[in-house]
DNA sequence: CGGTTTTGACCAGCGC
DNA sequence: GCGCTGGTCAAAACCG
Protein backbone atom coordinates (compact mmCIF):
# COMPACT_ATOMS: atom_id res chain seq x y z
CA UNK A 1 0.00 0.00 0.00
CA UNK A 2 2.74 2.22 1.02
CA UNK A 3 4.17 1.54 -2.53
CA UNK A 4 0.52 2.44 -4.55
CA UNK A 5 0.96 5.94 -2.20
CA UNK A 6 4.39 6.39 -3.53
CA UNK A 7 3.61 5.90 -6.83
CA UNK A 8 0.46 7.99 -6.61
CA UNK A 9 2.68 11.07 -5.27
CA UNK A 10 5.13 10.43 -8.03
CA UNK A 11 3.03 9.68 -11.15
CA UNK A 12 -0.63 10.54 -10.31
CA UNK A 13 -1.86 10.69 -13.87
CA UNK A 14 -0.84 7.23 -15.08
CA UNK A 15 -1.80 5.46 -12.19
CA UNK A 16 -5.10 7.30 -11.96
CA UNK A 17 -5.85 5.81 -14.68
CA UNK A 18 -4.76 2.53 -13.99
CA UNK A 19 -5.96 2.15 -10.99
CA UNK A 20 -8.88 3.41 -12.19
CA UNK A 21 -9.62 0.42 -14.05
CA UNK A 22 -9.26 -1.22 -11.53
CA UNK A 23 -11.72 0.16 -9.78
CA UNK A 24 -14.06 -1.05 -12.83
CA UNK A 25 -12.62 -4.25 -12.89
CA UNK A 26 -13.33 -4.77 -9.20
CA UNK A 27 -16.76 -3.75 -9.78
CA UNK A 28 -17.85 -6.92 -11.37
CA UNK A 29 -15.18 -9.63 -10.45
CA UNK A 30 -16.84 -10.15 -7.18
CA UNK A 31 -14.80 -13.63 -7.15
CA UNK A 32 -11.18 -12.37 -7.38
CA UNK A 33 -12.94 -9.40 -4.52
CA UNK A 34 -13.42 -12.64 -2.45
CA UNK A 35 -10.42 -14.89 -3.01
CA UNK A 36 -7.35 -13.34 -3.85
CA UNK A 37 -5.41 -10.96 -1.39
CA UNK A 38 -4.46 -8.56 -4.16
CA UNK A 39 -7.71 -8.13 -5.52
CA UNK A 40 -8.65 -7.64 -1.71
CA UNK A 41 -6.54 -4.84 -1.78
CA UNK A 42 -8.87 -2.84 -4.50
CA UNK A 43 -11.23 -2.15 -2.05
CA UNK A 44 -14.41 -1.01 -4.13
CA UNK A 45 -15.83 -0.87 -7.25
CA UNK A 46 -17.85 2.74 -6.77
CA UNK A 47 -16.48 6.05 -6.51
CA UNK A 48 -18.04 8.37 -3.89
CA UNK A 49 -18.08 12.16 -4.94
CA UNK A 50 -18.73 14.72 -2.77
CA UNK A 51 -19.76 17.25 -4.20
CA UNK A 52 -18.96 20.66 -2.76
CA UNK A 53 -21.23 22.74 -4.68
CA UNK A 54 -23.08 26.06 -4.02
CA UNK A 55 -25.75 24.65 -1.61
CA UNK A 56 -25.06 21.32 -1.02
CA UNK A 57 -22.43 18.46 0.46
CA UNK A 58 -23.90 15.51 -0.54
CA UNK A 59 -22.13 12.57 -1.90
CA UNK A 60 -22.71 10.99 -5.04
CA UNK A 61 -21.44 7.35 -5.17
CA UNK A 62 -21.24 6.61 -9.00
CA UNK A 63 -20.73 2.59 -9.89
CA UNK A 64 -19.06 1.69 -13.78
CA UNK A 65 -19.48 -1.19 -15.29
CA UNK A 66 -16.12 -3.10 -15.77
CA UNK A 67 -16.86 -4.13 -19.13
CA UNK A 68 -18.71 -0.66 -20.74
CA UNK A 69 -17.29 1.35 -18.57
CA UNK A 70 -21.07 2.83 -18.44
CA UNK A 71 -22.54 4.07 -15.53
CA UNK A 72 -24.37 1.41 -13.76
CA UNK A 73 -25.29 2.72 -10.69
CA UNK A 74 -25.33 6.61 -9.11
CA UNK A 75 -26.38 6.55 -5.18
CA UNK A 76 -26.71 10.02 -3.65
CA UNK A 77 -25.88 10.20 -0.02
CA UNK A 78 -26.88 13.06 2.10
CA UNK A 79 -28.80 16.14 1.40
CA UNK A 80 -28.33 19.27 -0.68
CA UNK A 81 -30.44 21.48 1.71
CA UNK A 82 -27.56 23.01 3.76
CA UNK A 83 -25.09 25.74 3.44
CA UNK A 84 -21.73 24.73 0.80
CA UNK A 85 -18.57 24.27 3.25
CA UNK A 86 -15.51 25.55 2.88
CA UNK A 87 -13.76 23.75 0.51
CA UNK A 88 -10.46 23.58 1.73
CA UNK A 89 -12.56 20.68 3.84
CA UNK A 90 -13.45 18.82 1.11
CA UNK A 91 -12.02 15.16 1.92
CA UNK A 92 -11.97 11.49 0.42
CA UNK A 93 -10.94 9.26 3.31
CA UNK A 94 -9.72 5.84 1.57
CA UNK A 95 -8.65 2.44 2.29
CA UNK A 96 -6.73 0.04 1.59
CA UNK A 97 -5.98 -2.84 4.09
CA UNK A 98 -5.89 -6.38 3.10
CA UNK A 99 -9.00 -6.83 4.82
CA UNK A 100 -11.20 -4.55 3.63
CA UNK A 101 -13.13 -7.40 1.88
CA UNK A 102 -13.85 -8.44 5.18
CA UNK A 103 -17.77 -8.96 5.94
CA UNK A 104 -18.97 -6.66 8.54
CA UNK A 105 -22.48 -7.97 9.90
CA UNK A 106 -23.57 -4.69 12.59
CA UNK A 107 -26.88 -6.04 14.19
CA UNK A 108 -27.83 -2.75 14.94
CA UNK A 109 -27.53 -1.69 11.66
CA UNK A 110 -29.51 -4.66 10.13
CA UNK A 111 -32.72 -3.73 12.17
CA UNK A 112 -32.58 -0.78 10.13
CA UNK A 113 -32.73 -2.82 6.36
CA UNK A 114 -34.39 -1.73 3.02
CA UNK A 115 -33.69 -2.55 -0.59
CA UNK A 116 -34.69 0.27 -2.68
CA UNK A 117 -31.16 1.59 -4.44
CA UNK A 118 -29.10 -0.93 -5.89
CA UNK A 119 -25.68 -0.44 -4.67
CA UNK A 120 -22.86 -2.68 -5.59
CA UNK A 121 -20.45 -3.91 -2.19
CA UNK A 122 -17.28 -4.06 -1.98
CA UNK A 123 -16.96 -7.67 -2.85
CA UNK A 124 -19.13 -7.08 -6.43
CA UNK A 125 -22.23 -8.58 -5.48
CA UNK A 126 -25.14 -6.01 -5.15
CA UNK A 127 -26.84 -4.69 -1.87
CA UNK A 128 -29.48 -2.16 -1.40
CA UNK A 129 -30.50 1.18 0.00
CA UNK A 130 -33.31 1.54 1.09
CA UNK A 131 -34.66 5.52 1.11
CA UNK A 132 -38.19 6.38 2.61
CA UNK A 133 -39.86 9.15 0.97
CA UNK A 134 -41.20 9.84 4.37
CA UNK A 135 -37.76 10.79 6.28
CA UNK A 136 -35.30 9.74 3.85
CA UNK A 137 -34.39 7.13 5.83
CA UNK A 138 -32.01 4.65 4.33
CA UNK A 139 -30.29 1.61 3.77
CA UNK A 140 -28.40 -1.25 4.20
CA UNK A 141 -27.43 -4.39 2.47
CA UNK A 142 -29.74 -7.02 1.44
CA UNK A 143 -27.03 -9.40 1.88
CA UNK A 144 -25.10 -10.49 4.45
CA UNK A 145 -22.06 -10.86 2.87
CA UNK A 146 -21.85 -7.41 1.42
CA UNK A 147 -19.17 -5.01 2.52
CA UNK A 148 -21.09 -2.03 2.03
CA UNK A 149 -23.73 -0.61 3.71
CA UNK A 150 -25.33 2.90 3.65
CA UNK A 151 -27.81 3.89 6.34
CA UNK A 152 -29.47 7.18 6.44
CA UNK A 153 -31.99 8.30 9.10
CA UNK A 154 -33.51 11.58 8.50
CA UNK A 155 -32.49 14.45 6.40
CA UNK A 156 -30.45 17.48 7.30
CA UNK A 157 -32.42 20.21 8.39
CA UNK A 158 -32.78 22.47 5.03
CA UNK A 159 -30.04 25.35 5.53
CA UNK A 160 -27.90 23.48 7.48
CA UNK A 161 -24.49 22.07 6.74
CA UNK A 162 -23.39 19.56 9.05
CA UNK A 163 -19.74 18.72 8.81
CA UNK A 164 -20.45 15.55 10.41
CA UNK A 165 -21.94 14.28 6.83
CA UNK A 166 -18.58 15.01 5.14
CA UNK A 167 -17.30 12.55 7.45
CA UNK A 168 -15.43 9.83 4.98
CA UNK A 169 -17.35 7.25 3.64
CA UNK A 170 -15.26 3.62 4.27
CA UNK A 171 -15.27 2.61 0.81
CA UNK A 172 -14.93 -0.58 2.05
CA UNK A 173 -17.72 -2.00 4.67
CA UNK A 174 -19.37 1.39 4.52
CA UNK A 175 -22.31 2.06 6.51
CA UNK A 176 -23.60 4.91 7.13
CA UNK A 177 -26.03 5.96 9.36
CA UNK A 178 -27.62 8.70 10.14
CA UNK A 179 -29.58 10.08 13.21
CA UNK A 180 -32.36 12.75 13.36
CA UNK A 181 -30.74 15.52 13.05
CA UNK A 182 -30.58 18.02 16.88
CA UNK A 183 -33.06 20.41 15.37
CA UNK A 184 -35.09 18.19 13.13
CA UNK A 185 -36.06 16.04 16.46
CA UNK A 186 -36.22 18.40 19.41
CA UNK A 187 -38.30 15.94 22.11
CA UNK A 188 -35.20 13.46 21.98
CA UNK A 189 -33.46 14.67 25.56
CA UNK A 190 -30.55 14.42 24.31
CA UNK A 191 -28.71 15.62 20.70
CA UNK A 192 -29.06 12.19 18.46
CA UNK A 193 -26.25 10.97 16.85
CA UNK A 194 -25.70 12.31 13.68
CA UNK A 195 -24.37 9.34 11.92
CA UNK A 196 -22.64 6.58 11.66
CA UNK A 197 -19.92 5.31 9.48
CA UNK A 198 -18.23 1.97 9.57
CA UNK A 199 -15.64 1.84 8.15
CA UNK A 200 -13.00 -1.73 8.02
CA UNK A 201 -10.20 0.19 9.70
CA UNK A 202 -10.31 2.96 12.02
CA UNK A 203 -7.61 4.41 10.15
CA UNK A 204 -9.78 5.14 7.32
CA UNK A 205 -12.51 6.82 9.46
CA UNK A 206 -10.48 9.60 9.93
CA UNK A 207 -12.76 12.59 9.28
CA UNK A 208 -10.69 15.44 9.24
CA UNK A 209 -11.11 16.86 13.03
CA UNK A 210 -9.24 16.41 15.59
CA UNK A 211 -10.66 13.79 18.52
CA UNK A 212 -9.37 13.17 22.08
CA UNK A 213 -10.71 9.99 23.36
CA UNK A 214 -11.90 10.18 26.77
CA UNK A 215 -13.34 7.19 27.46
CA UNK A 216 -13.56 3.30 26.69
CA UNK A 217 -16.47 1.03 27.40
CA UNK A 218 -16.97 -2.66 26.87
CA UNK A 219 -20.50 -3.65 25.95
CA UNK A 220 -22.78 -6.05 25.32
CA UNK A 221 -20.80 -8.92 26.96
CA UNK A 222 -17.77 -7.56 25.51
CA UNK A 223 -18.66 -9.09 22.22
CA UNK A 224 -17.96 -4.50 21.28
CA UNK A 225 -15.56 -2.07 22.11
CA UNK A 226 -16.65 1.82 21.78
CA UNK A 227 -14.39 4.25 22.48
CA UNK A 228 -15.56 7.51 23.41
CA UNK A 229 -14.23 11.08 21.09
CA UNK A 230 -14.62 14.19 21.54
CA UNK A 231 -13.70 16.93 19.16
CA UNK A 232 -10.30 18.74 20.67
CA UNK A 233 -11.79 22.17 20.35
CA UNK A 234 -12.35 23.91 23.09
CA UNK A 235 -16.60 24.04 23.55
CA UNK A 236 -17.23 21.77 20.51
CA UNK A 237 -20.19 19.76 21.30
CA UNK A 238 -19.17 17.22 18.67
CA UNK A 239 -18.65 13.86 19.83
CA UNK A 240 -18.32 10.47 18.33
CA UNK A 241 -18.65 6.61 19.36
CA UNK A 242 -15.95 4.52 17.51
CA UNK A 243 -17.45 0.93 18.19
CA UNK A 244 -15.52 -1.78 17.30
CA UNK A 245 -16.31 -5.65 17.39
CA UNK A 246 -14.12 -8.01 19.67
CA UNK A 247 -14.13 -10.68 17.29
CA UNK A 248 -14.07 -8.74 13.98
CA UNK A 249 -11.46 -6.23 14.87
CA UNK A 250 -11.40 -5.17 10.61
CA UNK A 251 -14.96 -3.15 11.36
CA UNK A 252 -15.22 -0.05 12.75
CA UNK A 253 -18.61 1.83 13.59
CA UNK A 254 -18.45 5.35 14.22
CA UNK A 255 -21.04 7.25 15.78
CA UNK A 256 -20.96 11.16 15.39
CA UNK A 257 -22.62 13.18 17.87
CA UNK A 258 -23.47 16.58 18.31
CA UNK A 259 -22.08 18.89 15.11
CA UNK A 260 -18.96 20.88 15.10
CA UNK A 261 -19.07 24.69 15.48
CA UNK A 262 -16.36 25.90 14.45
CA UNK A 263 -14.39 25.09 11.03
CA UNK A 264 -12.62 22.33 10.50
CA UNK A 265 -9.71 23.48 11.87
CA UNK A 266 -7.57 20.39 11.40
CA UNK A 267 -7.35 20.77 7.69
CA UNK A 268 -5.21 24.03 8.57
CA UNK A 269 -3.58 23.39 11.83
CA UNK A 270 -2.76 19.46 10.92
CA UNK A 271 -0.76 21.06 7.70
CA UNK A 272 1.56 22.21 9.97
CA UNK A 273 1.51 19.26 12.33
CA UNK A 274 1.93 16.77 9.87
CA UNK A 275 5.46 18.24 9.42
CA UNK A 276 6.58 17.31 13.06
CA UNK A 277 4.04 14.76 13.13
CA UNK A 278 3.79 12.51 10.78
CA UNK A 279 1.95 9.39 12.12
CA UNK A 280 -1.18 12.04 13.07
CA UNK A 281 -3.78 10.44 11.92
CA UNK A 282 -5.49 13.90 11.02
CA UNK A 283 -2.02 14.83 9.58
CA UNK A 284 -3.47 11.97 6.34
CA UNK A 285 -6.27 13.82 6.76
CA UNK A 286 -4.42 17.07 6.27
CA UNK A 287 -3.26 15.66 2.82
CA UNK A 288 -6.49 14.27 1.58
CA UNK A 289 -7.80 17.64 1.65
CA UNK A 290 -5.09 19.18 -0.18
CA UNK A 291 -5.24 16.34 -3.05
CA UNK A 292 -9.03 17.79 -2.82
CA UNK A 293 -7.77 21.27 -3.53
CA UNK A 294 -5.88 20.23 -5.97
CA UNK A 295 -8.73 18.28 -7.71
CA UNK A 296 -11.12 21.52 -7.36
CA UNK A 297 -8.40 23.56 -9.05
CA UNK A 298 -8.23 21.27 -11.73
CA UNK A 299 -11.85 21.56 -12.33
CA UNK A 300 -14.21 19.63 -13.40
CA UNK A 301 -16.55 17.31 -11.91
CA UNK A 302 -14.45 14.34 -13.61
CA UNK A 303 -11.41 14.95 -12.13
CA UNK A 304 -12.75 15.48 -8.41
CA UNK A 305 -14.68 11.88 -9.40
CA UNK A 306 -11.60 10.38 -10.55
CA UNK A 307 -9.23 11.55 -7.83
CA UNK A 308 -11.89 10.74 -5.53
CA UNK A 309 -12.16 6.94 -7.57
CA UNK A 310 -8.56 6.63 -6.98
CA UNK A 311 -9.07 7.46 -3.03
CA UNK A 312 -11.66 4.82 -2.90
CA UNK A 313 -9.75 2.66 -4.26
CA UNK A 314 -7.33 2.19 -1.62
CA UNK A 315 -5.03 5.05 -2.10
CA UNK A 316 -4.05 6.07 1.45
CA UNK A 317 -2.38 9.48 1.34
CA UNK A 318 0.04 9.40 4.07
CA UNK A 319 2.59 11.87 4.55
CA UNK A 320 5.91 10.93 4.60
C1' DC B 1 6.00 20.08 28.26
C1' DG B 2 1.69 19.76 26.08
C1' DG B 3 -1.45 16.78 24.17
C1' DT B 4 -3.39 12.19 24.04
C1' DT B 5 -4.59 7.69 25.84
C1' DT B 6 -5.80 4.61 29.48
C1' DT B 7 -8.69 3.11 33.03
C1' DG B 8 -11.31 2.89 37.18
C1' DA B 9 -14.99 5.30 39.28
C1' DC B 10 -19.10 7.83 39.22
C1' DC B 11 -23.58 9.16 37.44
C1' DA B 12 -27.95 8.85 34.92
C1' DG B 13 -31.49 6.46 32.43
C1' DC B 14 -34.20 2.51 31.95
C1' DG B 15 -36.50 -1.85 32.84
C1' DC B 16 -38.12 -5.01 36.18
C1' DG C 1 -35.90 0.59 44.88
C1' DC C 2 -32.52 -2.13 42.68
C1' DG C 3 -29.59 -3.71 39.23
C1' DC C 4 -27.91 -3.24 34.65
C1' DT C 5 -26.01 -0.66 31.03
C1' DG C 6 -24.18 3.15 28.75
C1' DG C 7 -21.92 7.72 29.03
C1' DT C 8 -18.71 10.76 31.25
C1' DC C 9 -15.13 12.31 34.44
C1' DA C 10 -10.58 12.73 35.96
C1' DA C 11 -6.11 11.31 37.45
C1' DA C 12 -2.19 8.88 35.97
C1' DA C 13 0.53 7.17 32.33
C1' DC C 14 2.26 7.64 27.91
C1' DC C 15 4.25 9.80 23.80
C1' DG C 16 6.57 12.87 20.58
Amino acid sequence: MFQRDAQVGTKPEADWVRLEHQVECANTSSEALSVTPAAISVPHSASVTQKPMSNCYAKKKVQHCCQSGRVVDVVYIGDHNHDPPHRKCIRVISSAKPTLGSQIVDPSVQKLDGSDISVCSADGRHSSLHVPESEQQSSSSSNGNVGAKIEEKNALVPGQWNPNKMAPVGLQGLRIKERSAAHSVPVLKKEPAIAVHTFPDEGSSNDGYRWRKYGQKMLKGNSFIRSYYRCTSSACPARKHVERAADEATSTTITYEGKHDHDNACCKKNRSLSARRPSSKCSMDSEVDIMGEKILELGGEEALESAQTLLSIGVELKPC
